[in-house]
DNA sequence: CGCGGCTTTGATGTTCATCAAGTAAAGTGG
DNA sequence: CCACTTTACTTGATGAACATCAAAGCCGCG
């Protein structure tokens, strides 16, 4: 991880979300003092469960995921996150400290902004709260849905979800790197590495996919999608 | 459901959660006029799942579930709320419809607040918007970590782990009725009715529980909070 | 009184985790 | 840069946990 010495100003961020678009000139001019932005490499931890909550933590670029430590130390990941995405955002107004970690799957930059500021800004700026309420809201409506969405597949269908969620939500393409291990997909969508192995060498076999490494090509789409909803 | 005439003023309402402390006197006159109070039968629907979100709902007495009609029309409950729960609302700020039925499971009095107003105030009100914000984020992320609880345990885990959140977390005693049918425990902790029925059985055979109907008295908590955390 | 939903128990089968064992790839230190 | 270690990947065999199916009694309700 490195601390970016960055001569941008907040009000100049080419990043703002549709969050920040709330804030005035003079607002963005005052958390200008309270930010830091920092670049980790992939696999390292921008979070770790237990740290305490001091931030108010934004991805401007890279991708993240957001995982816990279950049961007999399994790794359990709750979600995979992207810039605007305000998955990582849940619980920083509940807790005292982060209940999950967080970790680079890429190289990813992280505008940290002091949490006091925030809540200064969400105090006295209206429509900034409610922007910011309908975000957590919302990106924890969507971590819940498919969690439970998941859990109703069986495994096959499970993996079709998770590559045609790569495909659709992040890639926007047939064809692309898996950013994670098959390890890390059993965790995301709750199945042991070698019923994901097995799985996707069965697509592979049956010409619905081709594999190599973490190199996936979608060949039958509309094959994933019937069997994403059960099949 | 019942809609009462109420001569009663959110000023004086006897049923304020610490979120409406933030309020100002003016601004508890003024929502006054925007809300109802609702009475609900047990098994009355209080929200259909696809209703339009035209209100902000506040369980003032009862017991509610919060579900939705998931994967072969099997309905799963995503949490049990009492009063002062803020479960129900997780969804309310980010969605135009209702993702999620919500059902009385007692007799229940709700008081309604039409949304727009508590978008007023919510912009108005920098501490009652940081307060929602809090009690939002930290009702997701207990339903969110309770499912995720949920199932890294077999079925004897679940069923203790459930019985005891009602003795502890509702009912505050080691005799209780359940609230909810053998169906709706399944649909709680993602089991079958026959298995939740199976491993009650088992349980009172074992001498840990003394079952009569919706009765329940708990003999061993040692026990049940040995096999909860997986034995 | 009869119908539908809830409850209960037993028998059967399938899906999935676990265990084992081996290969490949990737990181580490001399 | 090569030996070493660790971590990731892969396939097969076995068994256990759980769902499903079946059948019957029970309860509440119109």
């Amino acid at each position: 991880m490195k601390v970016i010495e960055s001569h941008s100003f907040c009000q100049y961020c080419g990043f703002k979300s549709r969050l920040f678009t709330h804030l005035t000139d003079e607002e963005l001019v005052y958390i200008n003092d309270f930010k830091d932005e920092i670049i980790y490499d992939k696999g390292e931890f921008i979070i770790r469960q237990g740290d305490p909550v001091k931030e108010f933590l934004y991805l401007k670029t890279g991708l993240v995921k957001l995982h816990f430590v279950g049961h007999n130390n399994r790794d359990r990941i709750i979600s995979i996150a992207r810039p605007l995405d305000f998955v990582s955002l849940v619980s920083t107004f509940s807790n005292a400290e982060y209940p999950q970690s967080i970790t680079a799957l890429d190289k990813s930059v992280v505008c940290s902004i002091n949490l006091e500021a925030i809540k200064t800004i969400i105090r006295q700026n209206g429509d900034f709260a409610l922007e910011l309420l309908e975000q957590v809201s919302k990106s924890s409506h969507f971590v819940l849905q498919s969690t439970y969405d998941i859990d109703e597949k069986n495994l096959r269908g499970r993996i079709a979800y998770i590559l045609l969620w790569f495909s659709k939500k992040i890639y926007h393409k047939d064809t692309f790197e898996l950013p994670i291990s098959r390890k890390e997909i059993g965790e995301l969508i709750n199945m042991t590495t070698e019923n994901v192995i097995r799985i996707l060498s069965e697509f592979r076999k049956d010409g619905i996919l081709e594999i190599s490494g973490k190199s996936i090509e979608i060949k039958d789409h509309t094959f994933l999608e019937r069997i994403s909803k059960w099949g």
